[in-house]
DNA sequence: CCATGGATTGTTAGCGCTCACAATGACGTC
DNA sequence: GACGTCATTGTGAGCGCTAACAATCCATGG
């Protein structure tokens, strides 16, 4: 720590105190092959000796690469984004990509516009987009960017490259298994009207209601969160007597909020009402009782995302098509299951198949 | 849509369109004063037509300025390390700051310092650290880097600048609590060890309870989990008669768990025995029963940390005694409440006091 | 002994932008 | 009418790196 420098020093430093051109260093540094091992030892000690780094911006302007990838996700702690979130991360890492993430409250076409400018002035090279609801989709098809961008969560119906679990398929599975275990109708709490996840979980419950010959009571409907469950399970346990002995709920914090207003009106779960998640949060095992959901297997959301965006970004894939859909599985516990001892069965090891 | 360019337009290509310089580009696009309106409108007019965006790269290259913040986070939905993500990107992001982050399975002096040089070569001006695990507080202080580093979570002993909710002052909060409200003892279940935050939680409930003369029980340890806390419930559930009708929980997710194996016990909660969480996820008030905790806010935690970061960068503080601390509060539900009437009280607005 | 070619290193020219300064023009002042 | 002043615009020089090409060195073989 002799020469305190203002500036941190540049290759050309390294270059002059190794006794080699700038080029050699860079050479180095891009572990290319052409290098005499003496002279890779001198540069390397150059480096170490100053601290040299790199410099980003004159290497990103040079290589006119930044491996960068933006994101944009709800500022929700919600467990689907953030999982997808980390994911995203970590793929994009495996691929020596970082990401810069900007997380929205709202997603409209102001904010979302917004956000896919900032990232752009942010040098990103393609984007993706945790969007579920339907406003953000639109949004997304109608904005211009310079960079290909992947939307998660979209549903498969719109015009953009997406990534989505099938959430049809999941809420088939949750109605056909309450069917299956003998349950002649099935109600429904949906999520919030504009997300496109909730609408397609409605769709795969009526679906498969429809298919069985029955007809579907009218959903109710939650914004997601335990309280709104919380309401809609009061209102459910007036049907309790009139039909009602299974309810398939979009999400688990809303079958939270159900299980607790069934539990405080004196309706047993699963005896009178069996319930249904989707999620598969890592609390719904723990719920009074454990509860029967649907899981999303978001690494491999967060992989496929990645892949598909690097394939567009090297124009490997044509934009146009792109759609990837993922399987969920049912993951049953205590909330639809009455015979079995509990415990044991509800606390079965994390191992389920992938 | 005539001229499909290979290369994106440069300033000089807007220039060229506009008939001035490209200097004078820049002073539009800078929001420079001195500009004739006339001129700007030409220029803006250039910019729209061609589509322009200015290249992050050399911007970045000539100012030397990336506008880019780092964040090393763990990889988990964990409330309180997700919710301070968002936090962080917003309060960055209102300055102005794009955010990149890197999350991490483990947190240990190799996978942090690669976290670090990886955001470094992704030219970030500063770095936070959410790392509450005491490896990573460790590898923090003895990491070399070209940029100020923010720690968040790693209490405040550490030989790092950083903001910290008062983790010892929640204990406190909530150890008090149990015991004015007359219970004579007050058992704890820890979180891990090696977490920095848990062992300030343990060491405020145990200086309560030394202050009131009480012998502090030997503490049960956790991992964070909803099944850690279902395993030490257990064991709690068999101390009841024994003298224990309190406990103090690290985390809300154990106290579910806790409050499960209480409830296949045939033990009664608040009545025979209380229970507090600490945390206050969105899910602790619909649990059974809906539960007392620790509430952090999260939002000022990213607020403050993105101010300090800033202040260290531009060297207005020294970054030898920058520590924060954030007061956590005590939100009271049912979990330690047996008397009142429970679902209006336990479904309190959210508008408890800032 | 010199030509040949591969390995190794150096030189030069940008990448696209901002900064500092120079140049220009319009206007008012003495 | 010459000069100073301000607003406006242009010019040139980097920022620190990589890519393309040029130069050098050395061993090999005819």
């Amino acid at each position: 720590m002799t020469q305190a420098q203002l500036r941190p020093p540049t290759m050309a430093d390294v270059a002059r105190l190794a006794g080699v051109s700038h080029q050699t260093v860079s050479r180095v540094l891009g572990d290319h092959p052409n290098v005499r091992d003496e002279t890779r030892a001198k540069v390397l000690r150059a480096i170490d000796e100053m601290g040299y780094r790199r410099n980003f911006s004159a290497r990103a302007l040079a290589t006119r690469r930044t491996r960068t990838l933006g994101v944009v996700a709800s500022n929700t702690t919600l467990y689907g984004p953030a999982s997808t979130l980390f994911a995203l991360e970590e793929a994009a890492r495996a691929e020596g990509y970082l990401v810069s993430t900007v997380s929205l409250r709202r997603l409209t076409v102001e904010t979302l516009s917004e956000a896919l400018d900032r990232l752009s002035e942010g040098g990103v090279e393609g984007v993706i987009a945790i969007a579920p609801q339907r406003s953000a989709v639109e949004a997304l098809a109608e904005l211009r960017h310079p960079f290909p961008v992947v939307a998660v969560g979209t549903g498969s119906g719109a015009e953009v490259p997406s990534v989505n679990v099938d959430q049809q398929l999941g809420a088939r599975l949750a109605t056909g298994h309450l069917l299956a275990a003998g349950h002649r109708r099935v109600w429904h709490l949906a999520g919030p009207e504009d997300w496109q996840e909730a609408a397609d979980r409605t769709a795969g419950w009526r679906a498969t209601l429809d298919e069985a010959g029955v007809e579907p009571p009218l959903p109710l409907r939650g914004d997601w969160s335990p309280l709104s469950g919380y309401r809609a399970g009061q209102e459910l346990a007036g049907w309790v007597g009139r039909g009602l002995t299974a309810v398939f709920v979009a999400n688990d914090q809303m079958a939270l909020g159900v299980l607790r207003a069934l539990r405080e009106a004196g309706v047993r779960t699963p005896q009178d009402v069996a319930v249904v998640g989707f999620d598969d949060i890592p609390e719904s095992e723990f719920f009074a009782p454990p509860l029967t959901t649907v899981r999303q297997d978001f690494s491999t959301v967060g992989e496929r995302s990645i892949a598909l965006l690097l394939d567009l970004m090297e124009g490997r894939t044509p934009t146009g098509t792109a759609r990837i859909a993922i399987e969920p599985q049912l993951v049953v516990r205590a909330s639809t299951f009455p015979y079995g001892p509990q415990p044991p069965y509800a606390l079965q090891p994390e191992g389920a198949p992938d």
